[in-house]
RNA sequence: GGGGAGUUGCCGGAGCGGUCAAACGGGCCUGACUGUAAAUCAGGUGGCAUCUGCCUACGGAGGUUCGAAUCCUCCACUCCCCA
């Protein structure tokens, strides 16, 4: 039985499931539901989307469900408190754009679909007879994310999300012809109380798969920075070039399972990558692998091209002079693509100019890394807080390369 | 409705009138070593400074005191127990 989810398995993108149809073209429709609590997708989105990826090229339609109406009562699952409730024209405002971004995202055809469309004219007493009567208490009371957060507190509103996550799968099941529900692993609850309440109110037999919850091999959750921010799709929350960075900073531990989750290649050419990682792990060929096709499908091959040149240049380059030697286009092109900065009076302490441009988070801070020889200018360590930017020359008469510890890198220029 | 416990820095968690910008742990940052990896070791982790000085901070608002994260009053929120 269900044979061809083998290939995901192997993947590791399936964490749980239901008994599956022995044929995926029995499904007909599956959804995946994403609620716009902010206003760009991030790469927590990314593995669901994997999952719809792959199952969509075995026949079975995709179906992308903004959740509209969803998140203005906030999912409780995998949170550890309440969320804040978001104000109705924001979800509005976060729905659009996601959608957006799911358009240029995904290269299949897929329906998107708002829940709000179905639940927004819903009225309380609707709801209480058509969906709240065929769900108990206690069957919601034992579920994980409800559970655990019985001791510190939940309020009705979120206690009920699950019912009406329910209520979209039994309205795409009806409308749609949508048999299979998607999702993280913290959705499987979610997406169980829906198979009850179809199985309730029609006695159809409905499924479920998930895919997992990305862990690093130290144990930690896939898919923040460092500093914990979440890495965004909109380039103008997390840029191109940072985007890029955090694929290729992957530890050699976590990258067969990240190639394998992230990357649309055959397995096949994954494991001949891998192998070379294994025998000559210092060429980094995975990281640089994921982190261009990754780039290269949120941000476009252009711009995966022009950050994957930059990471080189402004890494690999020995000293100065090769920056220098550079085409004035193709310098011009990496300051842009990477976070730059400008400043109009290079006069003052080089300390002063990274805290007042925000490179740098306070003097006390900047003095730190001075102390420690963590802070360069075109390469050059600042030794002396008092030291000008105006005594570095710049590149090319108006570019300093700015550095914070060994990977914070930016472009400072002069503003004329 | 009644009774009890609690609210400390990014998080966990000490402190219970001065020696507290607040122990300890985690996280994070930087350095060394490396491969823009991992592990390890070292330093740092509120802000400003003319650098042992000032300002802001221990849920909120007041008060007691020479002096409060520490005591009192009120308020807000959370949890537990009883109705």
């Amino acid at each position: 039985m269900s044979e061809w989810i083998a290939s995901l398995r192997v993947r590791g993108l399936v964490q749980d499931h239901t008994p599956l149809p022995d044929r995926p073209e029995a499904l007909g429709a599956m959804y995946v539901g994403i609620d716009p609590t902010a206003d760009s997708l991030h790469i927590g989105h990314l593995a669901p989307l994997q999952l719809l990826y792959h199952l969509a090229q075995l026949g079975i339609h995709p179906i992308v469900v903004i959740g509209g109406a969803t998140a203005r009562v906030g999912d409780p699952s995998g949170r550890k408190s309440e969320r804040p409730l978001l104000p109705p024209e924001v979800v509005q405002q976060n729905a659009q754009k996601i959608a957006a971004q799911v358009q240029r995202l995904l290269p299949f055809p897929f329906t998107l679909l708002d829940n709000y469309e179905w639940i927004g004219g819903l009225s309380l007493l609707d709801f209480l007879r058509e969906v709240g009567k065929f769900i108990t208490v206690s069957y919601l009371l034992s579920k994980e994310t409800v559970l655990s957060r019985l001791e510190s507190g939940i309020s009705f509103t979120e206690f009920s999300y699950p019912l009406l996550q329910a209520y979209d799968f039994y309205y795409l099941c009806r409308h749609r012809g949508c048999r299979l529900q998607i999702g993280g692993a913290d959705q499987w609850g979610n997406i169980t109380t829906g198979i009850e309440l179809i199985r309730k109110l029609t006695g159809e037999e409905v499924y479920g798969l998930t895919c997992p919850l990305l862990t690093r091999a130290d144990g930690t959750k896939f898919g923040k920075s460092d500093s914990g921010d979440n890495i965004w799709l909109d380039p103008t929350k997390t840029s191109p070039y940072k985007f890029y960075q955090f694929w290729f900073n992957q530890s050699d531990a976590d990258i067969p399972m990240l190639l394998k989750v992230f990357s649309w290649r055959p397995l096949q050419e994954i494991q001949a990558i891998l192998e070379d990682q294994a025998k000559t792990p210092e060429r980094r060929l995975a990281q640089r692998t994921l982190a261009y096709e990754m780039t290269a499908r949120v941000h476009g091959e252009d711009i995966a091209q022009s950050v994957q040149r930059a990471s080189e240049v402004v890494f690999g380059a020995g000293d100065l002079a090769e920056l220098e030697r550079l085409p004035a286009t193709l310098l011009e092109a990496i300051a842009n693509d990477m976070p730059h900065y400008t400043w109009a009076e290079p006069n003052l302490p080089v300390l002063d100019i990274l805290v007042r441009i925000g490179f740098l988070r306070s003097k006390s801070e900047g003095r730190q890394l001075l102390l420690q020889g963590g802070l360069s200018v075109n390469r050059q360590r600042i030794a002396d807080e008092r030291q000008t930017l105006a005594a570095i020359p710049p590149l090319r008469g108006r570019y300093w390369l700015i550095q914070r510890g060994k990977k914070h890198l930016a472009w400072l220029s002069i503003l004329t």
